[in-house]
DNA sequence: TATTATACGGAGGGTGCCTCCGGTTAGCAA
DNA sequence: TTGCTAACCGGAGGCACCCTCCGTATAATA
């Protein structure tokens, strides 16, 4: 159960860490451009809305838009960047409070990190919706992480004692995910679907039995 | 259960029948433009992909985009129309599947007709998102039209006997509407759930019974 | 048929995505 | 440290698209 593999793998393969195609190391100032732009995409996105323009997103990481576009050929790819940043951040969460709380604490941690992680999420869904046509395969990549993200936190609370042993981290995330990013589903709804279903995994709540 | 409301109200104030705004019948020529221009929008969309240009619908329509805009003062006012009459379509083949049919064939029928109106739905998803945040309205009307919808199919098939009884046409949308939707569904696999899920509300189906 | 309110059409303004190429700089070798 | 070169940077400008404006055409009415 959950075979959760390094953050690195999520990424696609031309989208390199710190290399270039042909396995050189990236230029200093290439890199700290990189990092620069996807952070400053980051940032415009959430203040500006899913359309903001990629003229006012190298401005704010201080580029012109010719460096935005030598490190990502078009809008789509760096949607896509900020979402991989985004799932890795996640998976860094499901790490760090699975590190640093006690096993339900940190459930309740990292179901606070997974409502932030779908908020940003929403507010890039049109755009994303494309890039996951163009490239099925980020799809289930981001998607494997996430779950190796519940997982994680939900295995150890699950050895601890303190969830209930017939629940798992895909059917957490499938359960979960919806009600975070349905718009049809108001904020302080959300919220109490979010308690529920934490409510109902602790390990003295099972009760029911059903075929 | 299942107050239906005639398909008129679930049009905007403002974007009238055949009237203008202060109750003057349109022009002959205004009106037929405006059908045209749904229609070519519907035609272009599903051939061309949800980013088509103003300027394709308006020459598919054969008008000049002046009479585009005059009629719908931006995109997402272009958008919104077709989704319109998507779901007034819906509406139309539930009534037609209940006049013409057999409680139970007619299920089935508006099965069909569903899966196709989720299929331009999600088309038109990334902008109709946008619509939905501008004019939360309608989404709520146009909800629930579509649940009189499945009202309509399903009581009278549970009346008949073809249905079992604790299953209601907001429970199906919700089953349903989802399978449809979400991209990560397979086309096979929605339809092996859909199938599922027909069987599951046949009335000699019901036997788990739980709190 | 004459009048008039209303609709039509398409040129053009403004904006946004993306390309191109001259100038600059990091990394390396001597 | 210095000089070389491959790689990077920046922003002007091309192109496509959304939308506006206004002169022309036409349906409705008397």
């Amino acid at each position: 159960m959950a075979t959760q593999k390094g953050s690195t793998e999520l990424r696609p393969p031309e989208g390199g860490e710190a290399e270039t195609v042909e396995g050189r190391p990236m230029r200093a100032d290439a890199r700290r451009n990189r990092e620069l732009l996807v952070a400053a995409a980051k940032e415009v996105f959430s203040s500006q809305g899913a359309g903001a323009s990629m003229e006012a997103i190298a401005k704010q990481a201080g580029v012109g838009v010719g460096t935005l576009y030598r490190h990502f050929p078009n809008r789509l790819d760096l949607v896509e960047a900020v979402y991989q940043t985004d799932v890795e951040e996640l998976w860094e969460s499901a790490q760090r409070v699975v590190a640093e709380l006690e096993p339900w604490a940190a459930v309740e941690a990292f179901f606070v990190a997974f409502r932030r992680y779908a908020q940003t999420k929403q507010a890039l869904m049109a755009e994303l919706h494309q890039a996951f046509e163009k490239n099925p395969d980020m799809r289930s990549r981001a998607r494997s992480l996430i779950e190796s993200s519940f997982d994680l936190v939900i295995d150890r609370a699950k050895a601890a004692g303190a969830v209930r042993g017939d629940v798992t981290g895909s059917d957490l995330m499938q359960l979960v995910s919806p009600v975070c990013t349905n718009t049809s589903i108001e904020p302080d709804q959300a919220a109490r679907l979010l308690r529920m279903v934490l409510d109902g995994m602790r390990a003295d709540a099972a009760r029911t039995a059903f075929a």
